[in-house]
DNA sequence: CTGTTAGCGCCTTCAA
DNA sequence: TTGAAGGCGCTAACAG
């Protein structure tokens, strides 16, 4: 008897209506993705691993866009209270105190990606060891002048740790290591190629000027490239530079950088949040991935 | 009375159940997306152009990745089945007539962006025409000697008919000036710069190689840059080239491109959509978008 | 103009 | 094991 309903399942290609569904069972089987995902190339990288995931499995997922601070604080709000979701994924931002808590009294299992927060699961880059590594990397060509360029640190919007904690790791390498930390070494700039070449440009007119440069991103270490060749300094035999991300472009343009795990992170983080789904345990887990340095052909020893 | 209802709303912060509104009303309030996303930074932009109209909306947005043929099947299969959406966005990409009149008759609303198809509004690109320009382009600096660098035509999984436009329109621009057509000018590889590197290093090697050469995409162009350099070439000035698309990475690099306009092309679909979805008639539609020559630096006249 | 009711398609509980 | 019924929250049609 239960085979001859299987039967005209199959004959009249019934399958449930999803709508009913989710109105019976009060659950809306719907994951969603927060994120800046117009921004960067990674953001969409990681989407990919998330969306890999996800397809897998009975649930559908909708994308929000919280690229501005306005859009992102209603996207949240409308989250918690429309039960939109059964899940939550966010990218690259950390959700503040408020729309945390919010968050977290809704019942939303939440994982971040790329990002911590101490009421959430998250799968998190270990930015500050990348960014040690990088800069130990130079000093193991020997370099003792290591610049070091970056985005202004949590910029308002939509933020995260990242561009921070590389700058700290970048200090705890020299410190290690013995050399002194110089603040005139040190530029901010906004994320794109043409504010990096602006303070790289400042940047090699210091005084002793650095030998070599950690940009915080690739984009920001093609700027300073271009500010190397503006004054006619070759790369890397009068400036070594070491980007961070590994975009796409970078291979093209033999940019030695730090490689990130962006597809395994949304792979991780959508299992993650799976999980706790299934599970119905909303433990704090908290998983971080390793960088890894690729070598190409910006780097080299210093000169003289 | 009215107004006491009103305010109860307020104070209750009370909105409609989208389920149950669903349920109730047989639709899905939801609008999908189908497209191989992962694949370009330009089907991105045009999603971003499509979330920009969209969110101001009180659709929900769904995204589908096609990337290989058997999820676009599936992708499509499921959508007319389901009743998940309202109406679909496709872009990059045509549904072959079977998909295409099953949507038809499932009454779902369809927009193909950056494709053709006789069944549906489209806003696509005119690939002929940027092809034509990007050559006249060429014609224009004096080259006589023109090559075209592009993907295989067609590729199964995923396509429209940008590629083969492309090329139509090189090979109208070399008739219209008397140019004679030269297959061994003609290259097809796979899409990216290490396929193009290599098909443009055969063809610099051709007896009377091109003076110029026009690439179908930037990637592309990229790759024909590489071989150009690998042979000792300059560019321009022993190979002028020229791109198609204008992605992110071109102004760093100083190409001349043929620049389409992605995010007007996701603006433009979502309107419609969301014009037919309103109105209920599903007239056929058809909105051609013109691209631009963006001038930069790997285009001159040829030597001597 | 206000109030009531049936039904959207499913799941869950309870009865047979 | 199978069947019947109530309810999820809303909309639409109808009655007062």
């Amino acid at each position: 008897m239960r085979e001859k309903i299987r039967e005209a399942i199959l004959e009249l290609q019934y399958s449930p209506n999803r709508f009913a569904q989710r109105l019976s069972l009060g659950k809306s089987l719907t994951i969603g993705i927060a994120a800046a995902w117009f921004t960067t190339p990674s953001v969409v990288e990681r989407i990919r691993g998330i969306e890999q995931v996800l397809s897998e499995t009975q649930y559908d997922l909708n994308v929000y866009n919280i690229e501005t601070i306005e859009r992102r604080k209603r996207c949240f709000a409308d989250i918690v209270r429309s039960g939109k979701v059964d899940g939550l994924l966010v990218i690259s931002v950390a959700p503040n105190d408020e729309e945390a808590s919010a968050l977290r009294t809704a019942g939303i299992a939440t994982v971040l990606i790329d990002a911590k927060g101490p009421l959430f699961s998250h799968v998190a880059i270990d930015d500050t060891q990348g960014g040690m590594e990088a800069t130990n990397f130079l000093i193991g060509y020997g370099h003792k002048k290591i610049g070091f360029v970056s985005d202004y640190f949590s910029t308002s919007a939509v933020c995260n740790n990242s561009q921070e904690d590389r700058y700290i790791g970048y200090k705890q390498a020299l410190e290690m290591n013995g050399l002194p930390f110089r603040g005139e070494y040190v530029r901010n700039c906004h994320h794109n190629h043409e504010m990096a070449r602006q303070v790289a440009t400042e940047l090699l007119e210091v005084d002793k000027r650095p030998t070599a440069i950690f940009a915080s991103s690739d984009t920001l270490a093609f700027g300073v490239i271009e500010a190397a060749r503006d004054k006619g300094l070759r790369v890397p035999d009068d400036l070594s530079v070491i980007g961070y991300d590994d975009i796409e472009i970078s291979a093209y343009l033999n940019l030695t950088t730090v490689r990130q795990p962006l597809l395994e992170s949304g792979i991780e983080g959508a299992g993650m949040l799976l999980k706790a789904l299934n599970s119905g345990n909303n433990e704090v887990e908290e998983h971080v991935l390793p960088t890894k340095i690729v070598t190409r052909g910006t780097v080299s020893s210093p000169r003289n």
